[in-house]
DNA sequence: CAATTACGCTACTCCTCAGTAGCGTAATTG
DNA sequence: CAATTACGCTACTGAGGAGTAGCGTAATTG
């Protein structure tokens, strides 16, 4: 071991009780946020650790100190997402297409731009690393994709929606996200509010609303 | 000039009236079909024309003879797929959900199974090049989009669909090609014909039924 | 204070891959 | 036949990027 302090459950190294310079873990969060900037803006064999340590001051050694492999920084930074605090507790706005605009308009992640740039990014990264893969599907996809699953449910539950439209939210829920991440990477026109509008307006509500399953 | 035939509008060499060994064409189709394979199988900064040239068992500086560089020979691949054969002649089974799934039947590409990962991987691929991605969009994924749109737009003439529900449609027939890319690259579950048909009946169906616009 | 460990820096190794050079051979034209 | 040009092959150059070594310095503990 180059390092005396071990490996951490978080993907960086344990702050231990030892004599000696300590890590400093002040500039992680800095790291993991320039690491994810820089997935959402190019793809996953473009994303460099030189670029890393220039765009956040530190130098290439200092984080293969922390990480000891490029995959193992990405994994955290992917981890360091996190779940939407809508997942914590679902917006309620009394109609389900104000909570889904309030989802829509989160300023998690910096808020909706960069959200939705992180996104697209890390779709694109999955087919990069099935490493990667798992950990953006099981630590960010899924669980952001359940939030809306969750409202499409509980408007069910209060009567907003008719009970036999149930079968339709699995793939219901991944409707905004997929069509935000195709958006983002065509390039042809921009994920801008108007579009999410849109989206909810015209397909999601009423594609809940509609005509019974055939 | 190394070569004297001089550079095709397609992309690869036009054959001249010269002396000497001929190009040899036929095998292009099968170069620019492996191409597509590896672009659907893996990201773009990993297909190598080393790869292209050992599944083709061509020499890699035959490539390089034909094509001037990777970009060149991928952007032919691309041009190759060409526009799907529904978009010449509509499908027309007397039911929007049947050509609906006529489209997604369709042999095309060799099939669902392979139209569907070159698809993904060809959106993936649009990240990581500029120059592709323009391609991309205007020749592969927009006109096949079309396609969709076009049915929409038939079912609203026959009075399948009410008048009212057009504004819906250029969202609408994107939801296919972007759930599709999502269910291939997410790597959850398999995007199977059960897949598209739930697809068609419990989101594409009941959006266009649905209430009107609010 | 001494010992220890992280930091930034420069420089390096190793590998992959785009693209090229040169050669001997194969397929054409006239 | 000679001339010409494409082919396959091997070998190469050059760039980019993951990961490392070693040094001088900074920040800790005791």
């Amino acid at each position: 071991m180059t390092s005396a302090t071990p490996p951490d459950i978080l993907g960086a190294r344990q702050a231990g009780a030892h004599p000696g310079r300590p890590y400093d873990r002040s500039s992680d969060p800095a790291i993991l946020s320039v690491a994810l900037d820089l997935l959402a803006d190019r793809p996953y064999e473009r994303v460099t650790l030189d670029a890393v340590a220039t765009l956040t001051g530190r130098a290439k050694t200092t984080l293969y100190r922390r990480w000891a492999t490029k995959d193992e920084l990405l994994l955290a930074a992917i981890r360091s997402v996190g779940h939407p605090p809508e997942a914590a507790s679902l917006p309620d706005s009394g109609s389900l297409r104000g909570d889904l605009l309030a989802v829509i308009d989160s300023p998690w992640l910096g808020g909706a731009e960069r959200r939705l740039a992180v996104f697209a990014g890390l779709a694109s990264a999955a087919r990069s690393s099935e490493l990667l893969a798992q950990a953006i599907r099981l630590e960010v996809a899924d669980p952001y994709a359940d939030v809306y699953r969750r409202l499409f449910e509980r408007a069910i539950e209060r009567g907003e929606v008719p009970r036999d439209r149930r079968a339709r939210i699995p793939l219901l829920a991944e409707v905004i996200p997929a069509m935000s991440d195709r958006r983002m990477s065509s390039g042809t026109a921009p994920a801008d509010r108007d579009f999410f509008v849109s989206l909810v307006d015209g397909i999601v509500l009423p594609a809940l609303l509609g005509v019974p399953a055939a």
